[in-house]
DNA sequence: TCGGGTTGTGCATACGCATACAGTGGCTGG
DNA sequence: CCAGCCACTGTATGCGTATGCACAACCCGA
């Protein structure tokens, strides 16, 4: 392993001449920091981010808390984060909440990241207080926790879902049904509120029976479309969590030969690539998922830099796209 | 930040022996581990990783080298791989190969990575060479490098790509396409040579005009298809690099209203969940992927603790899955 | 010509942990 | 009863970097 002290010792200087003349410290003659960087290069000299973060005290690694890696949205979410905290000199560590091992504010101090992203579904506030309480910095993306404050960039449902319904209202829907997200979850209570107001508003409501919910995955839409169709008299929209319960609920309405739209309309929400594919096309409630998590990455740094700054939160508007699958009711 | 200076103050002995008896050291006595490890436990004290990666040298952090994290692919094997490391007691760091930054190498030791799993897809061996002189450790995951030997998890094409071919062939199908990933590819090139010799073996080949290359992604295979069918008299089955394509070739078919298997039959690799879907149901070579990621972690972890054992090659078996896109050939 | 400021560099040290080594008791056996 | 050993635990140190401080050399104006 190449130390800063090897390059000193070629540029012949020391140790900490090295530090300063590679961080382009000002104090520092440009004839050395040349010659110190020659000499960096020629040993292929990378200042090592252990002992920088052990001097320094802070660290450039950001963690990404998710719930299920597996699940496509978080690809998309997972990707443009990654690049712009990259772009930003920070690096990513991925954390999955396994309840077996330490509590997450233990692994943070552990790890010893500088800041973590918390993106998983689930409101319990628990984990966000104990990284208040041990001076952890964190951002919400895609969720929020109503009694701990922090940076946020989410989402608002209102104006794609509030299109969406009216659409299909439009177009002669009047028996909804709804495969929620988890109950504790922020976006997921969001927008359950919203399309009860924007129904209630119509004069329309969600039959208790026709409502369901789970974790936002592809099976958690599989069995609940199941479900309804296996009641009688199924619901002729069905309303979904996000757009990966919604391609679960498609797909168990293509399996058992159930037309959609023609029997059974489908909405999702999140706009993720799949959704637009010829095969799919479905139709949904976008927003820039891209810009979100990039907005999280920035949020993140820019709390480092500036801890004590007051709050911010962001949230991205939403909008309908049409697509093919909702149509008219049956009649 | 509590440190175990501050456990060793809270259990009244000196922070070596917090050290040792959190680490179970044999010279600790049963009454002091017990003291220190209440302390710890009343203080929420972690071991600080970075302190620790200092001092003894290596890190159990594990960097892993993707081209492109949005790539469902991608998405199947971080999970699975992070998964098991967790489980191994090692951390995951994404790194993206983005060309504008310093070399891998570098940015490895920067990072302070004990060691690296390379599934980027080219074979350019320019740093595994540089990994090497390095000293750090590396897996191959789903490539390898002719030049430089490492440890590796693969995929053996050839007997689920050999049924896939001779099931098409007994269908009646003679004239082939494809749209193999990129050319300086290990698992690309590998699969591109299988096909060869299968088609070959039953005097059957590939015409020039009716094979693309491309990068692994959905653009490739969606572009692919286009350039295929809009030639005249289309081959009546297309061969994709992998699933991933083969979906943006599936695509590409039904946005222009060609039947699949109707008009032309498709086959992919990998058996992505998505692959699954009644929606989609693509006939494709299957391994157990998840398997593959978590032998690629076991196999990192097990080269860190015996630095000088031999290198391991293990190589997974594929097999045919016979879904709904191929079909006899059209007449 | 000399004091005060500026510029450039080295010295000393700290971050949190692990570990080699030294030391202190208590115990056993001859 | 004491040499010798073992079981514990403390002291000292190092990992690679950053940074406060001291210091040397130089410059400038009075």
């Amino acid at each position: 392993m190449v130390t800063s002290r090897d390059v000193a010792r070629l540029a012949g200087v020391s140790q900490p001449t090295v530090s300063r003349a590679l961080s382009d410290h000002p104090r520092v003659s440009e004839a050395t920091k040349a010659r110190v960087r020659e000499a960096a290069k020629a040993l292929g000299y990378a200042p090592n981010a252990i002992g920088r973060a052990l001097s320094t005290g802070r660290s450039t690694r950001i963690g990404l808390v998710v719930t299920d890696l597996e699940n496509q949205f978080y690809t998309h979410l997972v990707a443009p984060l990654h690049r712009e905290l990259e772009e930003l000199g920070h690096e990513l560590v991925l954390i999955t909440e396994s309840a077996s091992s330490a509590s997450l504010a233990e692994r943070v101090a552990a790890y010893g990241l500088a800041a973590v992203v918390l993106s998983t579904t689930t409101t319990d506030s628990i984990q966000p207080a104990r990284l208040r309480d041990r001076g952890v910095p964190f951002v919400y993306l895609n969720r929020t926790a109503a009694s701990i404050d922090a940076d946020s960039v989410t989402v608002d449902p209102e104006p794609g879902l509030r299109a969406l319904l009216e659409d299909a209202i439009a177009r002669g829907h009047r028996r909804f049904g709804a495969v929620f997200g988890p109950r504790n979850t922020s976006t997921g209570e969001l927008r359950e509120q919203v399309a009860r107001t924007v129904l209630d508003e119509h004069g329309l409501q969600l039959a208790h029976r026709d409502v369901l919910h789970g974790p936002f995955d592809f099976a958690t839409g599989h069995a609940g479309m199941t479900t309804l169709l296996d009641g009688g008299d199924p619901p002729t929209l069905v309303l979904f969590g996000n757009d990966v319960v919604a391609l679960g609920g498609l797909n168990a309405a293509v399996e058992r030969g159930v037309a959609v739209p023609g029997v059974v309309s489908v909405a999702g929400f999140d706009d993720l690539p799949t959704s637009g594919w010829a095969l799919v096309r479905l139709s949904t409630v976008a927003y820039d998922l891209d810009a979100v998590a990039r907005e999280a990455a920035r949020l993140v740094v820019a709390r480092l830099e500036e801890p004590g700054s007051e709050f911010r939160h962001v949230v991205h508007p939403t909008r309908y796209v049409a697509r093919a699958t909702i149509g008219p009711p049956r009649s």
